[in-house]
Order: structure tokens, then sequence, then C-alpha cells
DNA sequence: TTCGCTACCCGTTAATAAGA
DNA sequence: TCTTATTAACGGGTAGCGAA
């Protein structure tokens, strides 16, 4: 080997050496930047998530403002301009999709899961006695554990959507509940869930809507959807760490036996080809009467905590129990010519939804307001009975009604 | 005091759909 | 095809009640 061809090897062994070096550097920045664009994104998600905590406080104040200064005002224009720039922004809540307006929270959630269901493990389920009428119906409303049945609805047969193996979702179904609030850390509020017809082939729409925020109702393709955000929320209003997992089902009471069981027994259960029929019977009276016992003092215990808070004059609990039959009547009254077991007092207006299925759903405020007859002690929710749901298809129509509804 | 029963809350996980 | 998000079934822990 020559001196020459001897340097020429040298040379290259080194500029080896170098790319080598030069290699790891790289593969190395590129790991760092790699950790660095993961935080980053992490970061943007909750800078838009707090951007969106921080628009709603801005909206909410600017709305109590508005309706301070005047009762009989429209809704402020504000709110709807930032509702409608969010909304073509895109602007989504971390981790779940969820698209909000001043006036819903829109959860464009995916269509139920075929259920898992194990066909064998049935199995005989106690249901608490429930007071009936003379024609057998049960007397609504009806207090079950933590829940209020206030109406069961009526069960869509000519749908399969509207059941499932394990569960029927009577159109119209309503219960209440008191859960933390999504807006006041330290109060709880009156929940009313309710089954909305999806119209024509659409699904079941369920809806969940805070006593506290009655212009917000919470609307889903899902039990689980729409109950995910109240958790969600009350649980980040009061900064704990949980897992925010809810069962839809769970929470609207579908899975109670004594509910489940009253379900069944409405006209056209029998029909539902899906459907598993399910064995019940009623517990021991001695059984029964702890439960109803433990219940009670659940409810009672809620309710505490719900009132403990409120400012004088603010009874909310109590006066929204009144007052949620409106509620539930907005939701429904467009499905039912006539109510099943239970009359709200109120006549309201009727919502009008589309039959396509998986669009965003928005409740706009129609104007002016057309209540007349209203308890003064509900000044709070003065723009329930008007709220009317108009699905959306895309964001650039959410954004659009947005702006035609400001006028 | 213990036992049996039930409800509620919460977390885990299988199933599924949608997007990358 | 893999990853991620979502739904819902299911189970564990806890609590309350009445009866033994």
């Amino acid at each position: 080997m020559t001196t020459s061809s001897h340097k020429q090897h040298l040379s290259k062994h080194k500029n080896q050496q170098n790319l080598k070096t030069l290699l790891r550097e790289k593969i190395q920045l590129n790991h760092a930047l790699k950790k660095e664009f993961i935080k980053a994104k992490k970061e943007v998600k909750m800078l838009l998530f707090e951007r969106d905590l921080l628009l709603d406080d801005i909206s909410r104040l600017h709305q109590d403002t508005f309706t301070d200064e005047s009762d009989s005002e429209v809704q402020a224009p504000l709110a709807v301009t930032t509702s409608a720039a969010r909304v073509s922004q895109g602007v989504t809540w971390p981790h779940s999709a969820i698209t909000k307006s001043e006036e819903t929270v829109t959860v464009p959630s995916a269509p139920p899961k075929r259920s898992r269901i194990n066909r064998n493990k049935f199995k005989t389920r106690r249901v608490q006695p429930i007071q009936r009428d003379q024609r057998g119906s049960p007397i609504l409303p009806l207090q079950i554990g933590v829940l209020t049945v206030t109406n069961l609805g009526k069960i869509v047969t000519d749908r399969d959507a509207f059941h499932n193996e394990r569960y029927i979702f009577p159109v119209g179904y309503t219960v209440q509940r008191v859960y933390p609030s999504m807006v006041n850390p330290t109060n709880n509020t009156l929940i009313t869930s309710t089954i909305i017809d999806g119209g024509g082939e659409a699904g079941p729409k369920f809806q969940v809507v805070a006593a506290d925020q009655p212009d917000k109702p919470i609307v889903a393709n899902s039990a689980t959807g729409a109950w995910t955000v109240v958790v969600r929320k009350a649980n980040e209003i009061r900064q704990r760490d949980h897992s925010n997992s809810a069962s839809g089902p769970d929470y609207f009471g579908l899975r109670h036996p004594t509910i489940a069981k009253m379900i069944q027994d409405l006209p056209g259960a029998g029909e539902l080809k899906d459907y598993i029929w399910q064995d019940f019977e009623e517990m021991e009276p001695r059984a029964a009467k702890g439960v109803m016992a433990t219940a009670e003092k659940k409810r009672d215990h809620l309710e505490q905590l719900a009132c403990q808070h409120q400012s004088p004059g603010r009874k909310i609990i109590r006066e929204d129990l009144a007052m949620q039959p409106r509620l539930e009547q907005q939701a429904y009254s467009a499905q039912q010519p006539s109510m099943q077991h239970y009359q709200p007092p109120y006549s309201t207006l009727h919502p009008t939804i589309s039959a396509v299925p998986y669009r965003l759903v928005q409740y706009i405020s129609p104007l002016p307001l057309q209540i007349s007859q209203q308890p003064a002690s509900h000044h709070h929710h003065r723009n329930v009975n008007t709220m009317q749901p108009v699905m959306i298809d895309s964001d650039e129509e959410m954004a659009q009604s947005g702006t035609n509804n400001s006028g």
C-alpha cells in the first residue's frame, strides 16, 4: 500500500466518522423536534380550550349585562358574532370534538356502537314497587333513586335506531337529576335528560339541559356523548382529576331496573325486533324500603349541596324543579300530539329537527320572546321556551345561521 | 354486629368507526 | 394498516337500609 493510498483511506475513514456523527446529531435533533412538536401540539390544544372557556365567560358576562339592562332586549350581538366566528374557525374542545356556540353545546358524536351483549347473562332484575293509576300506568313524576322520571315517552316501533338489544329509547322520555353545575364549582344544579326524535331516518337525539344553563342544551347522538360533556365540564371547573368517563345509559336512567321495566311495559315494546325481553320482579318490601330511604337521603344531600351556596332569592333546585317541565315540553312537544303520562303546564313552540343523521344541532332563540305567562322567579330562563333546534350541515351553515340569527 | 340487598359512582375494557 | 376517539357493557368499591 502506497503512502498516498493510505492517506486516502484515512481520509475516507475520517469522512465516514464525520457522517456518522452528523447522522447521530440529526437523529437526536429529530427526536428533540418531535418531542417539542408533540409538546407544542398539546399546548395548542390546551390554549384553544382555555380560549374557549374565556370566550364563554366573556359572552356570559356580556349577556348578563345585556339582560340586566333590559329584559325585553334581544340576544347580545357579540355573543352571536363570537359564536359564528368560533364555529367558522372550527374551534373544538380538546379530546372531544365538541363544537360550541353561545346557545348550544353541540356534540357531533359518532352514532352508538353495536352493543356487546351477552345473551346468556341476562338475569332477573329487581324493581321497586311503584304507584300506578287505574289503567296500570305509572303515576308520574316518579322518583327512582336520584332520578325523577317525568315522562316515559313513546316507543318508536318503525325505526330500528330507537332501540337495541338492551335499551329502548322512547321519544320524549325525560328524567331529571341533581348534578354538579358546569358553570359554578360550588353548586349543584338540576339536569334534565330527554330523548328526542331526530326525525326521518335519523336515530334518537339525546338532550341534556342544565337548569343553570337553560339556553345551552347539549345534544348528541348517544346518551354517553351528551353526558360526557356534562361530566367533563363539571370536573374541569372543579379541577378534579377524573377520567371523565360517563355511562350514558346510567345517567339517563336506562340501566335502572325500575325504569327499564316501566319502559318495557310501554305499548309497542313487544314489536321491537332487536330488543331482548328482560325479566323483572318486584323486590322484597323491606329491600324496597331501604332502597327508597337511601335514595331519599341521597337526593336531600344533593339538594342541600345545591342550595348551600345559592344567593338569597335564588332557590334554584326547588324552583327549577317546578320550571323543568317547560324545558322538557320544549324539546318534546314537537313529536307528541299529547303527553302520555305527564302534562307540563306550559305550552311551547315545537322544535324543528331535520331528517339528516349525524348533523350538528344548533338551538337558536327566535326573537322577540313569545311568552306572556311566566313565573316571575324564572327570569333566568326567559329564553327557554323559544329555543328551536336547527340541524346544521356544515361549519359554514352553522356560522351562517348564527349570523342570520343575529338579525 | 353481621348479612343480604340494592343504588350510585367511577374506572376499565371490548367493540367499532374514522382518520392518518 | 395502525392509531385515535367514542360508545357502552360491566365490574369494583362504597354506602345505606332492614332484618336476623
